[in-house]
DNA sequence: ACGTATTTGTTCGTATGTATC
DNA sequence: GGATACATACGAACAAATACG
């Protein structure tokens, strides 16, 4: 004689912190919190939560090691830029050691990027082409200054997601490319990488502003998988065994 | 009358939780702790480690979010095989979208599966061209019979998925299908819609196991492309508010 | 089929160190 | 210095689910 017959709710075991931590993030991915905001103090939230300081605290040191906030002692806890997000080097422990790895990141981030890429050259205002445009200046003003140019090189691939206008895949290839900053990082310290990186952003960049879906596509895939050459030859130098 | 000058190290609140965090990492890194391996339990290693197992539990707790270890009640906390670490954060990011549009969805499965059934048609064994034979199987049988062919689908798309060999792009697209079940599910209640479904799925096997990249790939999305349409038409009929 | 032991889930209370005003 | 607000950390207890004899 069993009692229930398992009613209307196949629910699966709904963990209270897997609960809190998802409601978490979407209060910060929604920007309901926005970067840098501090969050109320974690004796206020779980009592708004309605659930104990210790569940709620499991729940907020996720976040905190997945680097979407920041906790600081006798201040308070903070929201952090989304470029940060899963950009920890905690996170490289397990996604940078194995190559295959890597190899899979890089794979997928060519995949979406080539798409994205096409479709931005379609559908980009023209706001949007001149967000790319900047990028791209950004990038030469940085290499004449003998700087770094990774943050250009994020912003430019970032301004390219968002103006194919799919909210979907460019949140998840941001993810991926900050999987990999530190790859890159390493990538853009080799002598005359960052003007070939600069003159493939340039080819991109024409090919979307003078809508050429096919011709940004190509450009945007030759570039990734240049550049997916290079990171395997960093890793191979650098890797965990060197 | 302080009792130390804060000796040579400068600053880095090494917190405590970090530190295990870090600890663990290694663990599993290292393959001390494999896959599959069932872990000591809570109140055993925060005694190994000296710590009180509320502050284990904070980073035990962030590595189950990140995809890391799979904690299960009255059993034990088992460590996950790699290509799960990164399927968690991935949702973050497609959910990232909170009021994520469903046209967006529908618009980022097709691009990465149409990709994956090219790559498919590549790379998988002959095992794997087996398993979306046995899933075609299946779904003839479930219409013989009558039933729902929802599994079938979803194990076809997986079994393609999987035979690309990408976990980074199979976890994400299969977290796209478990968000669209529900319109997946309404769409193959309209009539002849499951034997049409059933052919596209024939055309995109045989594709595939007879190693023709390009017709797998365009099989794949003229399938997609055809369910978007059928779903969004679903969508102004049985929309959110009814 | 049943009960017991094991293991994780959840809560509360308390103490301590740090930053800010 | 003192007061306040905050995160950090510990320990104990009970609940819930599972495994096993």
């Amino acid at each position: 004689m069993r009692r229930e017959i398992r009613p209307a709710m196949p629910v699966v075991r709904t963990k209270l912190t897997t609960t809190v931590f998802e409601q978490l993030v979407s209060f910060v991915v929604s920007e309901n919190w926005k970067p840098g905001d501090r969050i109320p103090p974690e004796r206020e939230l779980c009592q708004q939560l309605g659930i104990a300081r210790t569940s709620l605290r499991e729940a907020l040191k996720a976040m905190e090691l997945v680097g979407m906030l920041d906790s600081r002692i006798g201040d308070g806890t903070f929201v952090c830029p989304r470029s940060e997000f899963l950009s920890r080097p905690l996170l490289w422990a397990f996604t940078g050691t194995d190559r295959d790895e890597l190899q899979e990141i890089m794979e997928a981030r060519t995949i979406i990027e080539e798409s994205l890429a096409g479709l931005a050259a379609e559908r980009a205002t023209p706001e949007e082409i001149g967000v790319i445009g900047d990028a791209v200046q950004q990038n030469r003003d940085a290499i004449a200054r003998g700087e770094s140019i990774i943050a250009a090189d994020m912003a430019f691939h970032l301004a390219v997601s968002s103006a194919a206008h799919n909210g979907v895949l460019r949140n998840a290839v941001q993810l991926l490319r900050n999987l990999m900053r530190q790859w890159i990082l390493y990538k853009l310290m080799i002598p005359d990488v960052p003007e070939t990186v600069l003159k493939r952003h340039v080819k991109i960049y024409k090919a979307i502003a003078t809508r050429k879906p096919a011709a940004a596509r190509s450009a945007m895939r030759l570039h990734l998988e240049e550049t997916m050459k290079l990171v395997t030859h960093v890793v191979k130098d650098r890797g965990p065994k060197g």
